[in-house]
DNA sequence: GCCAATATTAACAAATTATTAAGACGCAGT
DNA sequence: ACTGCGTCTTAATAATTTGTTAATATTGGC
């Protein structure tokens, strides 16, 4: 079997990682693209309408979650597989990644037989319909497929970073998250922001939600609480 | 502070580079070793047990790759997070490096804030799932999860540094600790604070919880028991 | 009863978070 | 390319909580 038609678009802001997948890949006879960010990755992936694309979650510019967004928002990429790679065992990044629409996820260090192994199985597959199940948390509803939270049967839209802030909080319930878990899962180990920004995003959850569904523990971070 | 009991063990040859990257990490109040080549690395790394071990790939005597591989032959450091240095030409090392059982790698410039945020994300892929069970002694439960005491069920909330005593003489009940124990277990070996700051504590904990749950040993400490 | 160690209280200082508004940025539609 | 819109981030300031100290009272062992 040749699989020379078939277009694999690597996304990763790390030279060496791309050039390591790219290597692989092409000795297995795919057709290999690459885009150092997010914003490039759309842009190649409009023009070119790879069958898979694999994205890195982490990456400066438009990091993966995003990009993946925007892929899926245009109507030819609708069904184009889409996997992220993640550091080994981010399940944060993994639930993100299946939230807006991730067909699989590879976990790094990469293999370079793992890596040929997973795409094979990925092509392979011809239907994708894993619906991530909506989480109820006391009286709302979180639906991670439409990013849409629901208080009372009444859909609140919350734009990304609040609804990954949530999503984070949500995903434990009671749990404290410091900051800087907060930090590194929903903006990213290299990307840095100012703590403020947290605060400012809890406020604008808080003023769609209530004021007592997030606490606040002073010195060590915030939690979600019924 | 609570990264003290991190201990780092960086492994290069280039004097510089080991210098830059140990003071930024003792910045971060990291316990950071240091290792000039790879044969002292896995030497220092059997004595010592450190959590993470940062090793160059290119160094003389022993390189980074062996030194990992004898490093994961030793039983005690088979899960210890190995991350490699690399510059950026060096695409295969990381094949390499993977291979012989690396957890990250980490690519040359080194900039501090990525340094540090990329190991702190490292970091937590071990310590983040596994929960801190709920401790439960006598009518009272301390949960670290979600930075409460319960009190026959009824939760108070207790601020960071209360709580970190109290976890600290829940830890052991019975056991008394000594002023000393507790200054440097709960504020740090730095951070000097007079004696009565810890009586201050012990009050605000004794008024939530009763009087009868820390008891004085007059001339030593304190100790927890029911 | 004496004395050093601890308790207690309240006032002060430090640290952390809340709030608000303004600017930056990217995107969509024109 | 221009404009408008929604989102994200930051900066500045206010509000709040937490931590520390100092001063005074009390305790418990000798």
């Amino acid at each position: 079997m040749t699989n020379e038609s078939i277009k694999i678009l690597l996304v990763d802001d790390e030279p060496d990682i791309l050039e390591f997948m790219e290597y692989n890949l092409k000795k297995e006879g795919y057709n290999v693209l690459l885009a150092k960010n997010g914003a490039e990755a759309v842009e190649i992936a409009k023009r070119e309408i790879p069958q898979l694309i694999i994205l890195d979650i982490m990456m400066p510019e438009m990091d993966g979650i995003e990009a993946c967004r925007r892929i899926r928002e245009t109507k030819e990429l609708e069904h184009v597989l889409i996997a992220f790679l993640t550091a080994r065992n981010e399940e944060y990044s993994q639930l993100a990644g299946f939230d807006v629409g991730a067909d699989d996820y590879i976990s790094k260090p990469i293999k370079p037989r793992i890596l040929t192994s997973r795409i094979k199985a990925l092509l392979r597959r011809t239907s994708f319909n894993q619906e991530t199940p909506a989480v109820q948390i006391g009286n709302m509803r979180i639906d991670r497929d439409s990013y849409l939270v629901y208080k009372n049967d009444e859909p609140i839209s919350f734009p990304r970073k609040e609804f990954e802030l949530l999503s984070l909080l949500t995903s434990k319930p009671g749990r404290v998250f410091t900051r800087e878990d907060i930090l590194s899962r929903v903006w990213g180990s290299e990307i840095v922001v100012g703590d403020r920004t947290i605060d400012v995003h809890i406020r604008k959850i808080r003023e769609k939600l209530g004021d007592d569904v997030i606490k606040t523990i002073k010195g060590i971070g915030y939690k979600f609480d019924i």
